[in-house]
DNA sequence: AGATATTTGTTCGTATGTATT
DNA sequence: TAATACATACGAACAAATATC
């Protein structure tokens, strides 16, 4: 059962005797596509799904769960409740695809490799679209971080609002693959525990340069000039990373020398 | 349960009432991290499991399938069976995203958008760790279509081994958030639609112009030259976007000239 | 190869919870 | 408030898969 999602090559492996709540989720996929259901509309609900497939509540009630983890239907109780279609939430697909990325050891380097030539390509397939009111949420942004903060709590807010600033810029980015990538690069870094030790650090010049880089961005989508905004940001993001890879770096240093042993092994333990 | 993954704002909105089923799956999760299991690591079985949350057997059913759908355990029947921790395939990662991307109409031209960017990158980043295995594998791939195609079957199949190649590349990339969105492009590409459409057209003149591309780009990576292997898969996904939005115009000419009314919506769905 | 023990997979009947009217 | 329609949960029995001897 491992790839029974979407369309895969019917290369017909001779049947590995699939399960059948498996069968049934299948089953459903195919019943969804075929009459064309979309959000919103409801899927038969359980006393008829047991009789269509002739399985038991328990089963059926598996399949449904499978479906639901997927973000593909959701569930109510009550009169005219049931399965009904759902579209996938952005947030659930990032938590999915943590879970992937979990194991794997990013670093901030791998991020922001990426982010350099992203952010870039977001700002200028957005500039064609941004609005007025959009430009009001970008300032609104800016003003939780235009001055110094009060406390360690307030820094942390400010260093997680710049994030959301590139993440409402990507909102109006007309690239669906590329907004869902970048929004998701910005999740890691909220997520990544370096990033989290750095961002209590207090920091240097940088807020005040990537102010005026954000407001220079604004100035550039206002004018439609998608150029100058990708422009603009490879240079943001070029000093942020440096930014980020230089505290990193002073974190490392520092945790260095307050440890005594030089490799404190994280055994992984067994239950068998 | 729409965002119970990982640590979200806790707004404390006042106690859904969460399901008891969900309730386990967090609980699970939690003991997963506590006590540090990893991949091979076996769970309770369904009897303790039963017993440790007095739930029933079909609620921690739901729950392990849950789970299970989420890549995190596999379930074995049989003598020292039960669930077991598993770490998420990349193609189990690829199909839950595209559930998240199949609402949002994708085109070519935003796939090349980030391809044209991302696949330097790529290459540059495998540069350095590239061997002797991996230039034989990326050879044989090219063997399989450095000839003109007999069949359509056949045309198809060189196409697809055109994106394997690039797969291949994105394998010995360091960054595994780059190379996995590098190979998810590629598997956008093989399922698209219109791109399935493009694959069975005769190409002009672009297949020897990638194939020595190719050449090239191994040329560099095995001299460790990083910079020339970017610019070289950057020209490389420039001509192929092109070709693709050259042959995709002309399919849409055809379509167009094909069809009586001007504006034929390409209604996904009949059946409602 | 076959028997057996172990563990998950499925079913059925029933009871409880929850939202609509 | 009560009746209704639906999902949610329980428990016991049975079926199927698989490792071991």
């Amino acid at each position: 059962m491992s790839e029974q999602d979407s369309i895969e090559h019917p290369v017909s492996e001779q049947a590995p005797r699939r399960k059948r709540a498996d069968e049934i989720v299948d089953a459903i996929k195919r019943m969804i596509v075929e009459h064309g259901l979309g959000p919103g509309d409801r899927l038969p609900q359980e006393r008829e799904l047991l009789a269509q497939f002739s399985a038991s509540k328990g089963t059926v009630r598996e399949a449904l769960k499978a479906l639901e983890v997927q973000g593909l239907i959701s569930v109510r109780t009550g009169p005219g409740g049931g399965a009904f279609i759902e579209r996938m939430s952005e947030g659930r697909a990032m938590s999915l695809l943590s879970n992937f990325l979990f194991a794997k050891k990013l670093t901030i380097a791998h991020i922001y490799e990426m982010r350099k030539v992203l952010e870039p390509l977001v700002a200028a397939s957005a500039t064609p679209h941004i609005d007025a009111a959009g430009v009001k949420r970008l300032e609104a942004i800016i003003s939780i971080y235009d001055h110094e903060p009060a406390d360690a709590t307030e820094r942390w807010n400010q260093r997680m609002a710049e994030l959301d600033f590139h993440g409402v810029v990507a909102e109006y980015s007309d690239n669906p693959i590329l907004a869902f990538t970048s929004r998701f690069l910005q999740r890691l870094l909220k997520d990544l525990a370096i990033a989290q030790d750095i961002y209590v650090q207090p920091e240097p010049v940088l807020r005040e340069s990537g102010i005026r880089h954000q407001r220079d961005l604004i100035a550039a989508m206002m004018r439609r000039d998608a150029q100058a905004a990708a422009a603009i940001l490879a240079e943001h993001m070029a000093e942020a990373e440096q930014h980020m890879l230089l505290l990193q770096a002073r974190l490392e240093d520092r945790f260095l020398s307050e440890t005594i042993e030089p490799r404190k092994r994280r055994s992984r333990r067994s239950a068998s």
